[in-house]
DNA sequence: AGGAATTAATTCGATTTCGAAAAATGTAGC
DNA sequence: GCTACATTTTTCGAAATCGAATTAATTCCT
């Protein structure tokens, strides 16, 4: 057969991302989904049959007529790597072709981290997961912190990595691997993740609230991640804080923040010695109640108000340690709302904590290399 | 010929809009930019042609080669009309097929108007424009105040016009006009104005902001207009203000609407008079100096940092009775940027009044019109 | 003036997609 | 078992698009 066209494999690519989103899928609902003809849809299922990526043995009969041959990927046809990186520590994670985990990996920099640090023990993470694997290696995600051009394959800044300043990351790994590599911030990788595993699946207007070592959102409108002009949307956690007359330069992510959460709830200064283990600790902290909790609860009420009116969105997910304090964070949190914003109906805005654990960052960086990949031409 | 498929009058209407946003374009240049091939570039460009759109008798001779046939549009071809409704006021505007604008219609509403004085009010500003040209009417732009549905046609909801909930819109003007009719909300409009007719032309992400008796901002990221899971994305002129601990549940629309800029600046309380023209009024203190001056600069430098953080917008741009202010009030508010986010560079930000001028909503209206038009089937 | 170089537009056979009809594969009722 | 019906899948001629080669229109160079 001729080299078959790009048109052609980039609607392959969408035929299989659907057929991974949908429980049972068969050629004509295919045909519906992507809005070309049952032939069409017929003739690249055949094809991607022939290539190994799909199955049709099952059978799904409905109430009545010719039941479906229905669709099923292959897992065994290839998998993905997604790694997230921070400051801390190298998440790595194998997806299988039907995006279900096969392994994880972890990894810890040393303090201080350097540059050449960070892309080594992504190397290496990737490696790990590549042992345990005989099908083939069909992309890597990158979820890295600070500003990223996922364009052209660079992250650009972040303060806690030495060096860490136009970092052809992309490039770099190519050299390394036989596969395409993505980049994102690894905020907007958890949306990602929240997209295709977790409760925001059919959502096209979402929110995902992350504090860690600071605080930023990721912002998912119209079915897309929202980066700005210069890829730092969402950084709210460098709003002033309090947001009228804060004091010494004082920011959001330093009153709600992980660290700084922990150490309000806590009772600890700015400098209180922070745990190893956060998570942990926060969980440890997660019935508390009084004044302390009352006070950080009616900060996010207020940050949550304000994302709220100015976005809309349908849900904001709340990830990273601080789900470690439970439901009733995010339950409390909603319920303060209308203290600072009377008019507010509250029954519109949707605040939880991510069903999505520790792995969202890697995962949502290896959804970013699922989503991308598309089918090698013949 | 047969009917012509959905999919090809697409490409023609997006040639079409390709045509009218760049200056001059052939049929090489069209095929890259819809990214089809110049055989098909150019048979489409032939059909529109012989349907009367389309002109190619210009040339075009660059440093060598053949010389192009610049299309340009024909703009009798026919015409769109573009409506902006607020509670006090119905403009309109006639804009030909090429984009130019051909007449203007300015009414006024009772004042507290009904939902019938609203619609009959619109409904003769498109038969006052009508009366004016021999072309025919293509489409209707509706600009709305409040909460619209664009999918439905519906207003759902404005405070200022009676009754003004859940109104089908869309529907009433299609009985009158033969002609497609689209809604969008007045604000969201401007933004589409701007992006055909003002400085926003090439930007993908930009917000306008635009105090008028409230204060709301229209988002656009990724060249698409961020509507929010129940249309109310934007809306923050309803965040408490001062941020931290507004009291009697004022809000920043209280302090930064256009009618609270007047009176803050013309040193009057909350209940003082307000002038008959508003935008004239404020053009009466543009060269203020001084303690009530700099207060208000101030806000708008909390709101535009904040607004900053959160999108990383390319431009913001200010439109409505506050543009009277002149390019200083931008000016001083982009110095005072720094005062309440120290760590903020400044130069990222851009904060400038549109050179689009009282008729943006309209006219965005109208584009929105020529935007969603296609060429009938034959 | 004439030929080489350059770019635009068109031609035409091959490829891809469409769309309606036909075939396939089941259930429901008698 | 047989017929009617419902639904999915495949078939096949028509329509649309592609892509490489050809033709067209101009400038540059000698």
């Amino acid at each position: 057969m001729r080299t078959k066209g790009a048109d052609q494999l980039a609607l392959q690519g969408q035929a299989l991302l659907h057929l991974r989103s949908r429980r049972a899928s068969s050629r004509s609902s295919l045909a519906q989904s992507l809005d070309v003809s049952p032939s069409t849809a017929g003739l690249h299922v055949d094809q991607l049959i022939a290539a190994g990526f799909l199955d049709d043995s099952g059978r799904d009969q409905g109430a009545m007529g010719r039941p479906k041959r229905t669709l099923a990927l292959r897992p065994d046809a290839g998998w993905f790597a997604g790694v997230e990186l921070t400051a801390e520590r190298v998440q790595a994670i194998q997806i299988d072709f039907s995006g279900n985990t096969l392994s994880k990996h972890l990894d810890f920099l040393p303090s201080n981290p350097t540059t050449e640090d960070a892309i080594n023990t992504v190397t290496n993470s990737i490696k790990t997961l590549d042992q345990s694997n005989k099908s083939p290696l069909l992309g890597i995600g990158i979820g890295a912190p600070g500003l990223v051009d996922p364009d052209k394959g660079i992250a650009l800044d972040h303060s806690l990595i030495q060096d860490w300043s136009d970092v052809p990351i992309v490039d770099r790994l190519k050299k390394q691997f036989d596969a395409a590599v993505v980049l994102e911030n690894n905020l907007r990788a958890v949306a990602i993740a929240e997209r295709w595993f977790g409760a925001g699946k059919d959502l096209a207007d979402y929110v995902i609230i992350g504090p860690r070592s600071g605080f930023g959102i990721a912002i998912v409108q119209n079915g897309r991640l929202t980066r700005g002009a210069h890829h730092a949307a969402g950084e709210i956690g460098r709003w002033p804080w309090p947001l009228n007359g804060a004091k010494n330069n004082e920011t959001l992510e330093d009153y709600l923040s992980a660290p700084a959460a922990y150490r309000r709830l806590a009772g600890l200064s700015n400098r209180g010695r922070l745990p190893v283990d956060l998570h942990t600790a926060l969980a440890g902290l997660a019935d508390t109640t009084g004044r302390f909790w009352n006070r950080l609860v009616a900060d996010y009420a207020r940050v949550l108000g304000l994302i709220h009116l100015m976005l809309d969105a349908h849900t904001c997910y709340l990830h990273g340690p601080m789900t470690a304090l439970g439901p009733r964070f995010c339950e409390d949190v909603l319920a303060t709302v209308p203290d600072a914003f009377p008019n507010l109906k509250n029954n519109s805005i949707r605040f939880t904590p991510s069903t999505l654990g520790d792995n969202a960052g890697a995962l949502g960086a290896a959804s970013l290399a699922m989503e991308s990949w598309i089918p090698a031409p013949i």
